[in-house]
RNA sequence: UCCCCAGUAGCUCAGUUGGUUAGAGCGGGUGACUGUUAAUCACUAGGUCGGCAGUUCGAGUCUGUCCUGGGGAGCCA
């Protein structure tokens, strides 16, 4: 058995390339490996020998006889600094042609930092390059401030830089949150299917699947695309949504949650948009509006406590480098009530508003972006959850209101990033569901299971969708959403 | 898809009313110095000024067009 592997199986003391893993040979017997946040967490004894492993950040040479080697791994905000003595056997040969980037396996003792900036740090007595970079001049990750836009080119790179890294640890932390979230309250996670042959949820332009030879379709008798020829002998899309799939869940095991990978394929060309992205929808049944606006308020203030409580670090950068406001607002966020208002008193607001709007706010009318950011961001400057819409601007599956005027929908307005959560009670009543699949001229044959789902057993039920990379958005500040990502797929770009 | 803005060194940018060999900082290399920490100092290498076409004696600079990126809008999460 190994005790020095890597993911690809590079192994320490084989090989002897110039660019590819060095000679030198650590003792793992004695010395063991942490990681980064370990060793800066003080929980590690002075003095205890320690291996740390990643990639170099800065190295700074001190002609008293030292090189200072700045390494992270991604575990923490901080990297650690390791103070290489010139006595190294390959200090000249190695330890000084370290540039940014290179990856290295340090092995010293902790010790309490002689210098300012930093608690502890290694004093190493083995400092072994696992890999070179070959090229110094062109590695794109400087220390320095680059532009979002240029590190986008540079995806598979930029979770190298501070910003990245901290966006990466805190998507990770809220993703966890919400399966804890759930989890903690008896709701399962219910991975609805990627594929789906429904093709008229309204919720946008889909993704084709399919296995047919493009350039060579068959047709049917009428000319038409011959789908039964194709794989699932049927038309296949990428699914925009799990909700309808995940009712029939929620009617059976009461509270439920999807949390997984959406497409849409709109060209939304916006800083708020994705054609690839993740949706967390939960379900409950037994429940109505009121219930659904509970659960998203909880819901998010149970995120973004968690961020808080789990990434002070990262939080910290993000309010010093990306955003001033963004832990504030997060407590502001988690402390005070949600304002709730029906969507005919928002209507009214927008209406004596004193600021002048491009589209009016008038009744049936969809509310306009700059509608939106002026009831978050300057009339109540708190989240906002808008409720009862007009039956026409919203879709089918919602539950219509005794008047027929409105929908039982939701929105939930964020200052700063707009709309994070979009939900509704849906509609019970097979007969008033049908009736309303056929004012829209919807294919009741291709809902058949939905429809079922009213006929054994139905029960009030709501639900609502929030796109993670949004709320990953307004929890960093990153005001793009290709930001928070690790590979966006957006209009004419699917790189990496 | 629509409206606006931008594209100059590996990166971030400057470049005047069109005018000689296009500049800086960071990064790279070499050297000096230093418990340094976006280190500092000196020297050095590095550019088809996004592509194509045009106006002009002369274009990084002006015009057209295409490409790429950004901001805003629509669609939405």
């Amino acid at each position: 058995m190994s005790h020095y592997s890597n993911d690809r199986g590079v192994r320490a003391g084989e090989g002897a390339l110039l660019f590819g893993v060095s000679r030198t040979k650590i003792n793992y017997r004695i010395m063991s490996f942490i990681r980064i946040k370990k060793a800066l967490s003080g929980e590690m004894g002075i003095g205890t020998q320690v291996t740390v492993r990643g990639w170099v950040r800065t190295r700074r040479d001190s002609k008293a006889g030292f090189s200072f080697i700045n390494v992270h791994d991604g575990s923490s905000f901080d990297a650690i600094q390791v103070v290489a003595p010139a006595e190294l056997h390959n200090y000249s040969s190695e330890v000084q042609k370290l540039t940014a980037g290179c990856a290295v396996e340090c092995a010293g003792t902790l010790v309490e930092s002689a210098g300012r900036g930093q608690q502890y740090e290694i004093q190493a007595s083995e400092v072994n390059v696992v890999g070179w970079v070959e090229d110094p001049d062109t590695y794109p990750i400087q220390p320095k401030r680059h532009s979002f836009e240029f590190l986008r080119e540079v995806a598979h790179l930029r979770p190298r830089t501070n910003t990245f890294s901290a966006v990466t640890r805190v998507r990770h932390v809220a993703a966890q949150a919400i399966h804890r979230f759930f989890h903690e309250r008896g709701y399962f996670w219910i991975n609805t299917p990627i594929i789906t042959a429904s093709d008229a949820e309204g919720a946008g332009d889909m993704f084709r699947v399919s296995t047919l030879d493009l350039s060579n379709l068959p047709l049917d008798n009428a000319g038409k695309i011959d789908f039964s020829q194709d794989f699932f002998a049927r038309e296949t899309f990428l699914t925009v949504s799990g909700q309808l799939n995940v009712e029939g869940y929620c009617l059976s095991m009461s509270n439920v949650y999807t949390f997984g990978p959406t497409f849409r394929a709109e060209n939304s060309n916006t800083s708020r948009h994705l054609a690839e992205f993740w949706m967390v929808e939960p379900e409950i049944a037994f429940a109505d509006l009121d219930d659904l606006a509970d659960l998203a308020e909880a819901f998010l203030k149970y995120i973004f406590a968690a961020v808080l409580e789990e990434c002070p670090d990262d939080m910290a950068f993000f309010e010093q480098r990306i955003e001033p406001e963004a832990i504030n607002r997060l407590r502001k966020f988690s402390e005070a009530p949600f304002i709730r208002l029906d969507y005919e008193e928002a209507i009214e607001i927008l209406k004596n508003a004193s600021q002048k709007f491009k589209y009016p706010a008038e009744w049936g009318l969809d509310l306009q972006t700059e509608h939106e950011r002026y009831l978050t961001e300057q009339h109540f400057n708190a989240p906002v959850v808008v409720m009862n819409y007009p039956t026409e601007i919203k879709a089918f599956y919602m539950r219509l209101s005794d008047d027929e005027r409105t929908v039982a929908a939701l929105d939930v307005l964020a200052p700063g990033i707009g709309e994070i959560i979009g939900g509704a009670q849906r509609e019970e009543r097979l007969d008033v569901l049908e009736r309303r699949m056929d004012e829209l001229d919807l294919d009741k044959e291709s809902y058949k299971w939905y429809l079922e789902l009213r006929k054994y057993g139905t029960v009030p039920h709501a639900g609502f969708g929030l796109g993670f990379e949004r709320l990953v958005s307004y929890i960093t500040g990153m005001a793009n959403i290709r930001d928070v990502i690790p590979y966006p797929r957006v209009p004419g770009r699917a790189d990496f």
